[in-house]
RNA sequence: GGGUGUGUAGCUCAGUUGGUUAGAGCGUCUCGUUGACAUCGAGGAGGUCAGAGGUUCGAGUCCCCUCACACCCACCA
């Protein structure tokens, strides 16, 4: 009986099974770590917060690594016996939702839509999008194999988000963290709201660079527009050319007319730059601003939220500020103020990071999180942080660097604990308020003078809430504790959190990592998670970014339907580390295609002609080559565990691929086909070849799990051992395929059957070599006599079938018949009668050089073994392994010599 | 201005704490359809590990400098 081959088709289709196997999982629940077997034996939880993906639209590439490494975490632990948790969800990302809902409106004719629509009814649109972003995304990532607890999905704009947001807010407002301020922000004209110093970006540009005649000095600027009521000059204290100036008073000819000017001094200006002096604009740079409040200078507001001069400008009021440039340059011109106009003069333009919109800095009143006021910590009492009292008064900053610097969060790759620290001591107080209609409301509300903070709205009539919302990282921010409850409910909080790993993208750093220690390590005085795994970005072949106007995007998608989620995995995965950006090419998502081929082939091979594919506890080596694979399989699962151990997904994935591929395929199946079709063995022989195929195959399947689950699954349900999700991984101290020889080092594989076998693959491929060398038709069957000191008996057949040879002959003693080629692997002489075939002068040729190389190799053995330094100070293992070759590429130079002097001239 | 990373075969990259004659995939060349797999098999060619110096018995690996590329932060009156 047995399982017929063409029972499972000979090419594996991804397309055909991986939805039905997602289902499956589904079914199972086994994504709720509740559901999972053996649950009192799981101590030790495993969680892992999905990052959000916001709800603008659809998965890309970037999503495809995060959860590709994601899954591998979870199903890796989910194996080794963790509670696993995985939490999906979706953040509602405010600006972005909001730019983008608007641009689709305008599409659609809507000229202002915030404005033609009302507050309601454009959130109701916004929020339309948001529920159809939400469903495509959830289906990619089902489409990817994520093993996600869907019965825990959260939304950061979702009621229990809510109440967590709110609760935070009063919390820091009740600790004085939180305040209200009026100062100079950044302002994006197009969003209509401010950002966040970490949300503006920079772009380098060439803009005219104007030198004016400002009284006594010159003064440079980019922005002629915003200097109507600059008053004062600012040079640097130890400027020698101004140093008699400073603090005097000027009467000044300017824009509108003779203005009163005075001259300070302050490190903030560079003597090099410009002429070194400078006026300052208070109201419209941020820079400008510290200066101005540092020497109780008054702040003048010249530009409004629309980007048009306020009354403050004089005839200009009401006109737009950029566009107004030319008009006040020609001012000045005509008053003969200009010196002159750099036009070559590169700036870095500050732009909005989410429309690229200029950047306004203008003064508003705004809601703020002081990062450097201290406050009374309070300890969690389940998961304390080390180093720090309860009660006891920290800042938020110094509470982001202490959990670092001591360890208590790992950062993989650690290089960017340096990146971290060095935002945090250029952090200033982070602008929590934003005045567009999506988001979490200011849990603020006014009444008159009366000012109300709560979790929920006052009692009482005549409140109005406050019309700003919170930054979306603020809710992001409570990622891993709001998802788990907090604050209504402690269960999962207790057994989840601190979740375990936090995996994401390096460019995410900021923005969310550091704001996620800001809030947990507050709210909860617990970490939010006890490792940070970064990844890097997905580049196209050539190393560029992705983007839909270089035409260069591959949509994971486009290649789960083509190649299979698994291949996409796969190429995710290997050949990438953490932290750097990696390339990706179609070719490479084919490649690992054509290994989840590979895989279901090597099964096909296994599950023939056996009665009954059953999982085995242990099986019986027989043979060298038995004994050789499961040692070296024994080898394979130890390092691939400490990999995985480590998150080296690349690595433990080459390893495997590696011993999957080139050596339980390409050797020990094949020798499997000669152990079981030799008449001359025994029924017993047959059996253990094909219970040692099962045995190491369904630890493979176990270990590329986390890879490539769908294949894995679907090749698994051939063992009718329950599903391969929760299987168990291999445990070498539990149950080794193997007995161990010892403790370190090589303790699976005996270094006798190591070099024995190594010495029947070094025959093997002697004789494939002249064979290829000859051109040998490869299905033609060759006699050869091999002369060896070593037995090799029980390898006949093996040497026969995979070096196509008819007649063997064993003979130590054996000489070169006339008109045969050789080959040599170690001490071994390997004579193939070519007849004439043989072109003796190529043959001389290329024996000399292999000789040539060879006494090289060994004079520069022999050379080091001389040197006494050298064997005092290495290792004695070191020293006798150089010994070894010594001796063998001794004996292979003799052998060499003999055989040229053999060869007729 | 401060910082980080990268530079290894034609291309994409591995290379653990320094210790075989530096590896893999893709591509390329030769030969091949023998019942797991042509999404395959066998074999070959291809590298002064960016350059210079140093430490060491020994350097792709550690240190210093130089060059090239990429990125981050700050600043840009």
């Amino acid at each position: 009986m047995g399982i017929d081959q063409n029972d499972i088709s000979k090419a594996y289709e991804a397309q055909d099974v991986e939805d039905n196997i997602y289902s499956a999982w589904e079914k199972s629940g086994y994504f709720t770590p509740e559901n999972l077997p053996d649950l009192e034996d799981r101590k030790e939880a495993f969680t892992i917060v999905l990052p959000p993906p916001n709800v603008t639209g659809t998965l890309h590439i970037g999503h495809a690594v995060m959860l590709a490494i994601e899954d591998a975490m979870v199903r890796f632990a989910r194996m080794r016996g963790k509670r696993v948790l995985w939490i999906p969800g979706t953040d509602h990302a405010a600006i972005a939702t909001q730019a983008k809902v608007e641009k689709l409106l305008i599409k659609d004719g809507l000229k202002d839509p915030r404005h033609d629509l009302g507050r309601e009814v454009f959130l109701d649109h916004v929020e339309k999008f948001a529920v159809e972003s939400h469903d495509t995304i959830v289906h990619q990532t089902k489409k990817m194999g994520a093993s996600l607890d869907w019965s825990r999905e959260a939304y950061t704009l979702d009621e229990d988000r809510s109440l967590a947001v709110r609760t935070v807010f009063k919390m820091m407002y009740d600790d004085g963290l939180i305040y209200r301020g009026d100062r100079v922000i950044n302002w994006c004209p197009r969003c209509k709201s401010t950002l966040a110093d970490d949300e503006v970006e920079y772009k380098e540009g060439k803009t005219p660079f104007y030198y004016f005649k400002y009284g006594p000095v010159v003064i440079a600027t980019a922005r002629p527009e915003t200097k109507f009521l600059d008053k004062t000059i600012v040079v640097h204290p130890l400027d020698k050319r101004y140093k008699d100036l400073v603090g005097s008073e000027f009467e000044i000819e300017w824009i509108d007319g003779k203005i009163k000017a005075h001259m300070i001094a302050d490190e903030a200006a560079y003597m090099e730059l410009g002429s070194g002096a400078m006026t300052i604009t208070p109201a419209h740079s941020l820079v400008d601003f510290e200066i101005a409040k540092k020497h109780n200078l008054p702040v003048v507001k010249i530009i409004d939220e629309d980007g048009n001069f306020t009354d403050a400008a004089g005839d200009f009021a009401g006109k737009n500020a950029h566009a107004s440039r030319d008009a006040i340059v020609q001012k000045l011109q005509d008053k003969g103020l200009v010196d002159h106009i750099d036009e070559d003069y590169t700036h870095s333009l500050s732009v909005c990071y989410r429309c690229s919109t200029p950047i306004e800095p203008l003064p508003k009143v705004q809601w703020f999180i002081d990062v450097n006021k201290g406050f009374k910590f309070r300890a969690s009492k389940h998961a304390p942080i080390n180093g720090i009292k309860n009660g006891q008064e920290i800042t938020l900053k110094e509470l982001m660097q202490h959990v670092v610097k001591s360890n208590q969060i790992e950062v993989i790759p650690d290089r960017f604990i340096k990146t971290y620290f060095n935002w945090i001591d250029n952090l200033r107080d982070w602008n929590i308020s934003r005045q567009i209609w999506f988001g979490h409301r200011v849990p603020v509300w006014y009444k008159g003078e009366e000012v109300y903070v709560g979790v929920e709205a006052p009692v009482g009539k005549g409140w109005e809430q406050d019309s700003d919302t919170l930054d979306t990282w603020f809710s992001a921010g409570l990622w891993t504790f709001s998802t788990l409850g907090w604050p209504k409910k402690d269960n999962d909080l207790n057994i989840y959190h601190p979740t375990q790993v936090l995996e994401t993208g390096y460019d995410i750093i900021f923005f969310w990592v550091a704001r996620m220690i800001l809030m947990t390590t507050y709210a909860l005085g617990e970490v939010p998670f006890k490792q940070v795994y970064l990844h890097g970005l997905v580049r196209d072949e050539q190393g560029r970014k992705m983007s839909k106007s270089l035409d260069n995007v591959i949509d994971p998608l486009d290649t789960i339907k083509q190649y299979g989620a698994d291949a996409t995995r796969l190429a995710l995965m290997i050949g990438s580390t953490p932290g750097s950006d990696s390339k990706l090419s179609l070719e490479k998502i084919g490649s690992y295609r054509n290994f989840t081929n590979k895989l279901w082939n090597i099964s096909r091979f296994a599950f023939m002609n056996v009665d009954e594919v059953k999982s085995m506890e242990k099986v019986e080596p027989k043979t060298l080559a038995d004994r050789w694979v499961l040692g070296r399989f024994a080898e394979v699962v130890e390092k691939v565990t400490g990999h995985m151990e480590k998150y080296e997904f690349s690595l433990a994935g080459e390893m495997l691929r590696d011993f999957t591929w080139n050596e339980f395929a390409d050797w020990y199946l094949e020798i499997a086909k000669v152990q079981k079709t030799q008449v001359s063995s025994s029924q017993n022989l047959v059996d253990r070849t094909d219970d040692i195929l099962l045995y190491i195959l369904e630890r493979l399947l176990i270990m590329w799990h986390p890879f490539m689950p769908f294949v894995t699954e679907e090749i698994y349900k051939q063992f009718d051992s329950g599903m391969l999700i929760v299987a168990k991984w291999p445990d070498l101290d539990q149950n080794p395929p193997v007995s161990p020889l010892g403790k370190g080092g090589a303790r699976w594989l005996k270094k006798a059957d190591r070099e024995a076998f190594e010495g029947l693959q070094g025959i093997i491929i002697a004789i494939r070599n002249t064979r290829a060398r000859y051109k040998v038709n490869p299905g033609k069957k060759l006699d050869v006599t091999i002369a060896s000191l070593e037995t090799l008996d029980d390898q006949v057949g093996i040497i026969k079938a995979l070096a196509k040879v008819s007649e063997l002959t064993l003979d130590p003693n054996a000489k070169k018949p006339e008109g045969a080629a050789a080959a040599v692997s170690g001490k071994t002489k390997v004579y193939i009668p070519l007849a004439d075939l043989v072109d003796f002068v190529a043959e001389r040729k290329k024996l000399e050089a292999e000789l040539a190389d060879l006494m090289q190799y060994v004079g520069s053995l022999e050379g080091k073994l001389k040197n006494q330094s050298y064997t005092k100070n290495a290792p004695a293992d070191v020293v006798s392994a150089d010994k070894l070759r010594l001796e063998d590429a001794s004996n292979k130079v003799k052998t060499l010599k003999v055989e040229i002097d053999d060869l007729p001239k």
